[in-house]
RNA sequence: GACCCCUUCGUCUAGUGGCCUAGGACUCCAGGUUUUCAUCCUGGCAACACGGGUUCGAGUCCCGUAGGGGUCGCCA
């Protein structure tokens, strides 16, 4: 029988971390086999599922090219088959109705519990067991007429062919009592797997007030959608080799459930980030400019394409995510940067400098050419001749030039900005920090 | 509290009785790349929760203890 997974979200207008993540292994899982993975909207809290909310989880799954099969199932509309259903169980003497009172809204359908033990194997954890006495019937239609979730996630299930469910740590209990529910319906029960969770960096598990619990959280911070997911992928799954950085593909072949870790997993910003790092490096030129100027324009920086290529040149290989491009570049767009206040106490402001200065101005000054080799050479003969060592002539000329004293080889870097604006750059400081 | 589940370096993990004086990756630290650094290279620190078994032999199997998590809604 060919595999089905779905991912079963509830648009409540932002995809969690957690739920992506088991969305991620739905995802592999399918692909894997060769089968097919679904979607299945759960909008029946009609107060949070607006249209935004299910369009944010569109958004999601797209930008983290998450392919799915065929058109969605909206959950509320299958609420007449749920509540049939109920209607037969009760017929067949499976459910009950009883006003369980409190509420007082009088009477409710309730599952009979089948009175024996429930046993599973989960694809994770292996063989699990619940004795009838520790189970309790339930709840499977409101007091109010509607269903409730028990109910309406079974009959889904089965509705789309569901044939293995793969879902958080935190549905197990609720498994001893959906496999009840399948045998009650007369359907096949599928295979049940269950992810443990991942929790934050107190290694408490991710609650929605933590910071980058949501998906767009890591968007914004300028993490790679192919980055995220490969990371995701790796918390709490492992290839049996030590591959970490792979693409879809690898992963796709690779992932199978056995080798699904059984214990929670605490999410690493620092290793997400190098892994980010990975996929910036790897990403070809274009793309990567196409990414910078993004970001440049988002930042409010005009820039002249041809020149701004060089500069993405220049930074490439330090960029770790997107969200660094902007602050790396942007003084190679204006000369109204900002200085870092350290480097220029620690290093700029110090006895002699305004001599070197003037000095490293006038030999550039004087120079037939401004490539790259020429300012190489010229500053390494003054280096020499003056005995003063690297280290106190290129910190002050690149805080000089660029406002910090870190950033890509110095060189590259006046050969780019070019002449006039080093010059130009030069005057400034010292005019501002040594006169 | 009851019921289910989990436990290898700080973190993610490899490990399915001998190949483990426990491997890889991230982080961190040290050195190097005759300037900086968020790049690159080299090296280093660092773990089988604990106690009992079983076995010629246990990180690997069994039992217990401790710690952690999940669930106990007319939420999903």
């Amino acid at each position: 029988m060919k595999v089905r997974t779905r991912f079963a979200p509830s648009p409540t207008g932002k995809v969690h971390i957690g739920n992506i993540r088991v969305a991620i292994y739905n995802w592999l899982f399918a692909r894997h086999t060769g089968g097919e993975f679904v979607l299945r909207v759960e909008d029946t809290d009609i107060e949070r599922s607006t249209p935004e909310a299910i369009h944010a989880l569109f958004d999601t799954m797209e930008w983290l090219n998450l392919d799915v099969d065929g058109e969605p199932l909206y959950q509320t509309s299958r609420q007449q088959a749920h509540l049939d259903a109920a209607e037969t169980l009760l017929e067949k003497g499976l459910a009950y109705k009883e006003d369980k009172g409190g509420t007082g809204q009088g009477e409710c359908v309730i599952f009979r519990m089948p009175g024996t033990d429930v046993t599973f194997v989960d694809g994770i954890k292996g063989k699990m067991t619940k004795k009838a006495e520790n189970m309790q019937d339930f709840v499977i239609v409101r007091s109010n007429g509607t269903p409730v979730f028990h109910l309406a996630n079974v009959l889904d299930d089965i509705e789309q062919g569901i044939t293995h469910v793969i879902r958080g740590d935190d549905h197990v209990e609720n498994t001893f009592r959906h496999i009840a529910l399948y045998e009650a319906l007369g359907a096949e029960v599928p295979n049940f797997s269950h992810l443990p969770m991942i929790v934050n960096h107190q290694g408490k598990p991710y609650s929605k007030r933590d910071g980058d619990a949501f998906v767009g959280d890591y968007r914004e911070k300028g993490f790679l959608p192919d980055a995220l997911v490969n990371y995701l992928a790796l918390l709490g799954w492992s290839p049996g080799d030590d591959r970490e950085v792979m693409t879809r593909e690898e992963m796709v072949e690779a992932f199978t459930l056995e080798r699904c870790q059984s214990s929670a997993a605490q999410f690493d910003m620092k290793k997400l980030t190098w892994m980010n790092g990975e996929y910036m490096q790897k990403l070809p030129m274009d793309d990567f400019s196409a990414i910078c100027f993004g970001e440049l324009e988002k930042a409010g920086i005009d820039a002249e394409p041809e020149y701004a290529e060089k500069v993405f040149e220049l930074v490439r290989e330090r960029v770790r995510t997107v969200a660094d491009i902007a602050p790396m570049v942007s003084y190679f767009f204006t000369d109204d940067y900002e200085y870092d206040e350290k480097a220029v106490s620690k290093k700029l402001q110090k006895d002699g400098v305004a001599e070197t200065l003037a000095q490293v101005r006038a030999i550039l000054e004087a120079l037939p050419s401004f490539d790259m080799a020429s300012t190489d050479k010229a500053l390494h003969d003054f280096v020499e001749q003056s005995g003063l060592g690297f280290g106190a002539v290129m910190p002050p000329v690149r805080i000089a030039v660029s406002g910090t004293q870190s950033g890509p080889d110095l060189f590259p870097v006046l050969a780019v900005l070019g002449r006039e604006q080093v010059l130009k750059r030069i005057d400034q400081a010292v005019a501002r920090y040594l006169a």
